[in-house]
DNA sequence: ACCTGAACACCGTTCAAGT
DNA sequence: ACCTGAACACCGTTCAAGT
């Protein structure tokens, strides 16, 4: 047949396509012959779209990273207010309604900059835990990828017009990465053999139940997120209250 | 030549050239052909030590575990006085000095179980980040892999023993390693390109200095995972002085 | 038991040829 | 411009053959 009148292929069907392969079946699972079968032309058809199979990946990437919501980030205007904010982030140490200051209260919850932190990070797990497989490529950083760039842009600037210094901006920006992509990257239960037989008590003597890990797989993955969210955004508001103290 | 009279292959041998080769070149780049021109043998001769490639993999992901030290997690006669830390884990909230209590104390430093957390995450942070290549392999679970079992069985009994509820207990080893594998995955600082063109102010106003991330990459991978670290910590004695107040 | 070469069904990518 | 089949240098793995 050779060239069609109306096209065959577009970039867009071909990342749709390349991400469900990769949901389906494992990033290994993805080859160019293979998707070529998948959208019912030859192998080599695909390169008339891509320059190679990187260039395809890094396009399904970004098309990922895209699903991530950056809307609580706002705009200049939302956010300009920040130094002020810095100002009485007393994150607290005391409460306006007289009872003592205790970790029982969260400073987090208070903090602004944490609240959208915490919205962000959960979606941003949302979008790649939907996607595990595609996680070690995504976790290699933005490289050219416009959707990456943006995010990496929108945190780093409200965080930085929250008050946090620029270097602490960064590390924030890098620490939050680290924990979302690990825990999206695999799951912690699921990683564990549902077989009784592997947990020898002689060997593993406090690993007499993990074998109902897997069984119990989304909410132990779940909890252990956000458990760890809260205590990153609390101990990240303890450092911010000493900005404040300093100044 | 056929059968050699002293065999030119051992598992040890396949295993530490697999993971020089994945050092060096990627994931990608181990073929067991190539593999077996490294060890100047033909491609097949390797399935007499190994089943298949995955298997291989299996090998050279555990002997990275078995890098790390769990020699903080002592044994049942030192960390079973639990209780009392508990009861005393006040967390901060008042110092004996007379000093108000300020997030400037923070409480993770005066906890033992999050003094062993911390050393063994710098521990397991340190090996995968030697070997940053194969921690996608290594981020799935410890499967049947008896240094990843015992790695599990570590962490968890260590902190059953302090005095978190099992359930707790999972949740932290779970959001430990998150982080752990997230930071050795990729550093985040190499993830931006050095080239200043990519970060056009119109569309990212606030990565005008991105391109000098990856030149301070140690530095930031390394300032971000201890700020990270810390933080977790002290957001975990928070919640382990709440389960103290509640008893 | 442990190595070899030949073979099978795969890869990513290039390229000349078709419309 | 966009598709095709043929071709090249690769893969993981099996297997019969050698000592």
């Amino acid at each position: 047949m050779a060239r069609p009148r109306t096209p065959l292929l577009s970039r867009e069907r071909i990342v749709v396509a390349a991400l469900r392969l990769i949901d389906d079946e494992g990033l290994g699972a993805l080859s160019t012959r293979r998707l070529a079968t998948e959208l019912s032309v030859s192998g080599p058809s695909l390169y008339n779209h891509f320059a190679t199979k990187d260039d395809l990946l890094d396009a399904v990437v970004d098309s990922v990273i895209g699903e991530v919501d950056l809307s609580m980030f706002g705009t200049a205007e939302t956010t300009e207010t920040a130094g002020t904010a810095a100002a009485d982030g007393t994150a607290g140490t005391a409460r306006t309604d007289g009872t003592p200051a205790t970790p029982a209260t969260p400073a987090a919850l208070a903090t602004p900059w944490a609240e959208a932190l915490r919205d962000w990070a959960r979606s941003y797990r949302a979008a790649l835990a939907a996607h595990p497989n595609i996680v070690p490529v995504l976790a290699q950083g933005p490289g050219r990828r416009p959707n990456a760039l943006r995010l990496a842009d929108a945190v780093f600037g409200h965080l930085v017009e929250s008050g946090w210094p620029r270097g602490q901006a960064t590390r924030i920006g890098a620490l939050m990465r680290y924990f979302v992509t690990g825990s999206a990257l695999a799951s912690f239960a699921a990683g564990f053999p549902a077989d009784a037989e592997v947990y020898d008590a002689a060997d593993y003597p406090h690993l007499g139940e993990a074998h109902r890990l897997a069984g119990h797989r989304g909410t132990v993955d779940e909890g252990a997120f956000e458990t760890g969210l809260e205590a990153l955004l609390d101990g990240l508001a303890l450092r911010y209250a000493r900005l404040a103290e300093r100044s």
